[in-house]
RNA sequence: UGCCCGAUGGUGUAAUGGUAGCACGAACGACUCUGACUCGUUCUGUCUAGGUUCGAGUCCUAGUCGGGCAGCCA
């Protein structure tokens, strides 16, 4: 990533209702520090509804001196996987590089809660260290064992039970809604015989769903999560991070309140649809009577934009069915297919942060996000020539040797651009775009017997258009007016158009990939099926003719090829090769097209 | 017909009882060796009805509309 791309990241001190309520906290010195968590669950690569979760709670952190741990949400063994666990952590450092890296908390390798004295009381701790060689991010299940030793305190204090109850039978005891729940027959049974059963669970005494531990709250709450809300669950399956330790895993509700007070977060930020656990949040830190601050639980309404599917259910989905090519596929709206698409990760900070954080569930305009990516590549990418749809363009007055140096600008919106010379020569590439035999009404372009600048080098006119036998265009003939180059007499001459070109015969070719929208509908989860407004148009692949300083282009360079669009070399299978070493395979994707106010 | 959350231009967001502002977008114009960038002008808004108050987008009440909740998912 480059240098004017990172260090554009300072981004204004944005506001909302969470972090005004963490500055009541920090002025009435509710905490020593100030410390959140992004916890997601390996299930899955994170995508930019991710990215405002992420730049919230390491923004917060970051803005108060204080920390934000990395968690992995890792409870239900039959999801989740390594490979999330890595392309999260990839993610992740992407996204805050040289913004918020400070803030971030991982735990040493291996380590676990360990047992301190809090206000005269045993207690359970696990310190943040840096991210390094030994340390890794903190996960739920590393919390196992304490939270396992916290469920038998529940039991001991009455506030938690073996339940034999089937999975249907659950759900047909906790009633509706609008209709009370019914006590399970198991809920009186005695500490002891609740000690016994919950230990034989643990053991892998009992099939899958043969028995639960359940909260004892109450059956007929009109919050259905307080309805006696399941906590431990058997699963006879393998965790990637536990392996075959366990049989009996937590539950979401059960281990996430308890893993933030382990790692002493004081701001628990998640989304709308957990509003309605946060009173077991509460209730289950209470019910053990911990003796530390608690940490408390606060929501927002999660992003949803225009056009895109932001679900990982559902982006799986584009995955399997091979709608993509993966979870890093320039079209998908995960962190690593925007990192490969050429987006940079300050873009997406820039974006995020001025969407605001409330607790209105909306819909965010895509323009609002290109708006942010346009905005950084403007003054982070260099600028470059190339052409993607050529018509060859004979300057007839240039003899077939001769070669004309140009100098060109490669970044016009800093204070000292630096510059690179063109070649410009008797045969060049132009735009078919560019040239039109019957140009429409304020075509500013090429028109047979009119006249246009080839950027950087000198006023041309087209003298004759070749076509062939079936009447396709073959090629344009015409003359350089040389007085016209920078420095020269006429250099000041204005004509109404200027295009891009590259020279014929001191050029690349590259396959550019074309990405456009991958549905075509402006809030595709609200389809029946999502599948069925996928763009078929949203991959477009050329060759197209590059100028020959790009040979050299390696991915992590952001491009903008001047009057299309901005462009990155791709991370996969793109291959740079300095001339005259062999055949580079160079492909470049389209991260997004300039702003066209002239779009037919 | 239970509980919880919400409602400000086309979109997103600010105004914390005192001039409804910003950004995106759109339209037009200026500039231009990128029809980009930049700059200028314009456009459109407090869900409804009551109440409190000198004064309400903001507080109260009721309604309307939208979202969430009945996984041994998170």
């Amino acid at each position: 990533m480059s240098d004017a791309i990172s260090a554009s990241a300072a981004t204004p001190a944005p506001t909302d209702f969470i972090r005004d309520l963490v500055a009541r906290h920090v002025a009435e010195q509710r905490y020593a520090k100030i410390v959140t968590r992004f916890p997601p669950e390996p299930n899955g690569y994170l995508h930019i509804g991710h990215a405002k979760s992420i730049c919230l709670n390491f923004g917060i952190a970051r803005e108060n001196a204080g920390q934000c741990n990395l968690r992995m949400d890792d409870t239900n063994p039959a999801k989740e996987e390594v490979e999330y666990v890595e392309s999260i952590i990839a993610d992740v450092q992407w996204l805050i590089a040289g913004w918020a890296d400070h803030c971030l908390g991982f735990k040493p390798k291996g380590a676990t809660p360990t047992a301190v004295t809090t206000n005269g009381r045993p207690d359970h701790y696990l310190a943040p260290v840096a991210p390094g060689a030994n340390s890794e991010p903190f996960s739920a299940s590393s919390y196992f064992d304490q939270l396992y030793a916290y469920a038998v305190e529940l039991i001991k204090r009455g506030k938690a039970y073996v339940c034999d109850l089937s999975p249907a039978d659950t759900d047909k005891y906790r009633g509706a809604p609008d209709r009370p729940g019914k006590d399970s027959p198991f809920r009186n049974r005695s500490v002891a015989e609740n000690l016994d059963l919950f230990t034989r669970m643990k053991a892998g005494e009992f099939p899958e769903g043969a028995r639960s531990l359940r909260s004892k709250i109450d059956m007929a709450s009109p919050n259905m999560w307080l309805r006696d809300q399941l906590l431990y669950r058997i699963r006879h399956t393998a965790h990637h991070h536990t392996g075959d330790q366990w049989c009996l895993y937590p539950l979401y509700d059960y281990a996430h309140c308890l893993s933030d007070y382990l790692e002493g977060i004081t701001h628990s930020i998640c989304t709308l649809e957990f509003t309605d656990h946060r009173p077991l949040y509460d209730w289950v830190l209470e019910s053990l009577g911990l003796p530390r601050p608690l940490p408390h639980q606060y929501e927002f309404a999660k992003l949803n934009l225009g056009y895109t599917i932001v679900s990982k259910r559902r982006l799986l989905q584009l995955v399997n069915e091979k709608v993509v090519a993966g979870w890093d596929d320039p079209r998908m709206p995960t962190l690593s297919g925007l990192r490969r698409r050429g987006v940079p990760a300050s873009a997406l900070r820039r974006f995020v942060t001025g969407v605001g954080v409330t607790k209105f569930d909306s819909l965010t305009d895509v323009a609002v996000f290109e708006h942010a990516i346009r905005e950084e590549l403007n003054t982070g990418a260099q600028r470059r020539l190339a052409v993607l749809r050529p018509v060859r363009l004979v300057l007839t007055n240039l003899a077939p040797g001769e070669t004309i140096e140009c100098r060109a600008t490669n970044d016009p919106q800093s204070e000292a651009p630096s510059t690179r010379v063109l070649a410009l020569t008797r045969e060049v590439f132009i735009e078919s775009e560019d040239f039109a035999e019957v140009p429409p009404p304020k075509f500013f372009r090429l028109k047979p017997g009119g006249e246009v600048r080839l950027k950087y080098a000198c006023i041309i006119k087209c003298d004759e258009v070749v076509k062939d036998a079936a009447g396709r265009l073959v090629e344009l003939r015409g003359t350089a007016d040389l007085t016209t180059r920078s420095g020269q007499p006429n250099s000041d001459r204005k004509v109404k158009g200027t295009i891009h070109w590259v020279s014929a015969t001191q050029c690349v070719e590259a396959e550019v990939r074309l990405y456009d929208r991958l549905f075509i509908v402006p809030e595709p989860a609200a389809e029946e099926d999502f599948l069925k407004v996928v763009n078929p148009r949203s991959l477009e692949v050329l060759t197209a003719k590059l100028e020959s300083s790009l040979v050299t282009a390696c991915p992590g360079e952001l491009y903008q090829f001047e009057r299309l669009g901005y462009f990155t070399p791709d991370a996969k299978d793109s291959a740079a090769g300095p001339p005259p070493a062999g055949a580079p395979r160079l492909v470049f994707n389209r991260t997004i097209t300039l702003k066209d106010a002239w779009a037919k």
